[in-house]
DNA sequence: GCCATTTTAGAATAAAAATTCCAAAATCAC
DNA sequence: GTGATTTTGGAATTTTTATTCTAAAATGGC
């Protein structure tokens, strides 16, 4: 990577992250001339149109001229605006892909010591539970446990390296008195006749999907009871059932994931349905 | 506001939401053809990249050419790629607000929705990681991968709120070809008698301290097999029989704990001893 | 109030991006 | 296998967008 333009006369040093322009931005706005400094609050109040618009949408909100956006960013030590944007772009959606890549080097580099392992799978948790606020819609998470408030059983369907998310829910249920039934896939026996038009089920998979788990909510689908899927992507064989769907984005370490964020979005749905089922 | 296009021939109707972007993509994905497909999972997997990417960026990282994604867009019910992207910076500022002030506003407005008791987990669980680092003394940690990457057999044992964790080991030796047995307490059989001497026993529990685990650790321990203890306080039970002791400190969220951290630890030393006794 | 300096508006230009088009490749039906 | 149909890759074209430039307006010092 290579800083597109070499200062010149009074240039500032190019803000390297968003706080850094924020705290110019705050300074500068003072010896700002008029129409510049109009801009800046501008931005100040809007600074999550920067990286959704063009110059001349920006301008047109600012009620200024595209080229005093232009000279705006140059002042703020920038080349223009596309330098600028660049940044706020960044700032978006970088959180994951450098991840990807440590990981990698990781697992190529044998896992030098267990601690340092231990301490990236936490990075990695910790990145994925805030992103699992944004990834899972409000909406959904609200009908379904509405629905399974509702659901006379819930049925658990989640095997392999789903299993921890289901069983956890076992748990939690069997805690709260929510009548569930966990399908354990035991002894190869299918459970699904066991699923009544009244029910609903909570079927968990992520990629590679485990057929098993596909088969079972459609065999429910087809009885006609209610499905919500914790999943990875909306384009998960589950949405075909057209289930309620509730999204978690998790990092793959090689084979493994640390389904830090799955086993949250589990306990707090079941904890809710828990609280809207018993008298809440 | 005027529609680019009047439909053509097999056109469908231009998605107005999001969240209708999103099931129609989830169902028309079936039948699309193999680049487009391609590209749709990519979209799935990174929406957060629409709003912000152009057609060229979007295009290298699905590895497809630029003109499928103009023909995605299409299908989708689009005019081409900037309506398309029209939909996704509309609904770009919902997600600006970040992480942490988001947090704060559903702290502060009503607590009652199930998003707000999922932002608690999610809270409760970024601390619990975050203390993990603390709590588990990388001594012993490293001392744990040796045993078990030493041990003939690794057996499972932790019930009820712990066995999300031990199925979840299960799961991650059976997938590196270790040699492990998840002691399930199915039917109340013990399986304790087939814990040998050359073993070694991943023991979890959490107070309150589940019995079983507590009885099948004493006879394994009798036996001469080592054990890790996955457990909450250096007080516990497990302490007494000399177990290697990794420590984790889950903060509770009503009578319920999120298992973030737990489950980190796990994968974390499940991927150490699969990497150390598979030839590493 | 006049000159020097800074700032602005708007048009002109350059760069980048979206969109279209078509020949080649792949797939499908028979 | 053969021919018809769909799908694809890549270049050509058009449109949009960023950037530069300049004359006019505003500002500030005296």
């Amino acid at each position: 990577m290579s800083e597109p333009s070499p200062d010149q006369g009074s240039a500032s040093p190019t803000p390297e992250s968003m706080d850094a322009f924020f705290r110019r931005l705050g300074s500068a706005t003072e010896t700002l001339p008029k129409r510049l400094k109009q801009f800046a609050e501008y931005i100040a109040a809007n600074p999550d149109k920067v990286a959704v618009s063009t110059i001349a949408e920006l301008a047109e909100g600012a009620a200024v001229q595209p080229s005093a956006v232009m000279r705006f960013c140059q002042e703020m030590g920038f080349s223009g605006f596309s330098h600028m944007q660049k940044l706020f772009r960044a700032n978006y959606s970088d959180k994951w892909p450098d991840y990807a890549t440590r990981l990698e080097q990781l697992r190529e580099h044998g896992s030098e010591t267990p601690s340092a392992l231990l301490a990236e799978f936490v990075d990695v948790g910790r990145s994925s539970l805030e992103n699992l606020m944004i990834t899972v819609d409000p909406k959904a998470l609200q009908q379904a446990v509405d629905v399974l408030a509702r659901a006379e059983t819930i049925h658990l369907v989640g095997f392999r390296r789903a299993f921890p998310v289901t069983s956890y829910l076992a748990y939690a249920f069997e805690k709260m008195e929510v009548p569930a039934v966990l399908h354990s896939g035991l002894a190869n026996m299918n459970m699904d006749h066991l699923i009544r038009p009244n029910d609903a089920v909570i079927a968990a998979t992520f990629a590679p999907y485990t057929q098993l788990t596909l088969d079972i909510a459609a065999k429910a689908r087809e009885t006609g009871a209610d499905i919500v899927a914790i999943t990875d992507v909306v384009t998960s064989p589950l949405a075909r059932l057209k289930a309620i769907q509730l999204l978690v984005a998790e990092l793959d370490v090689g084979a493994f994931r640390a389904l830090s964020a799955s086993l949250c979005l589990a306990i707090a749905l079941a904890v809710s349905v828990g609280a809207q089922r018993n008298g809440k």
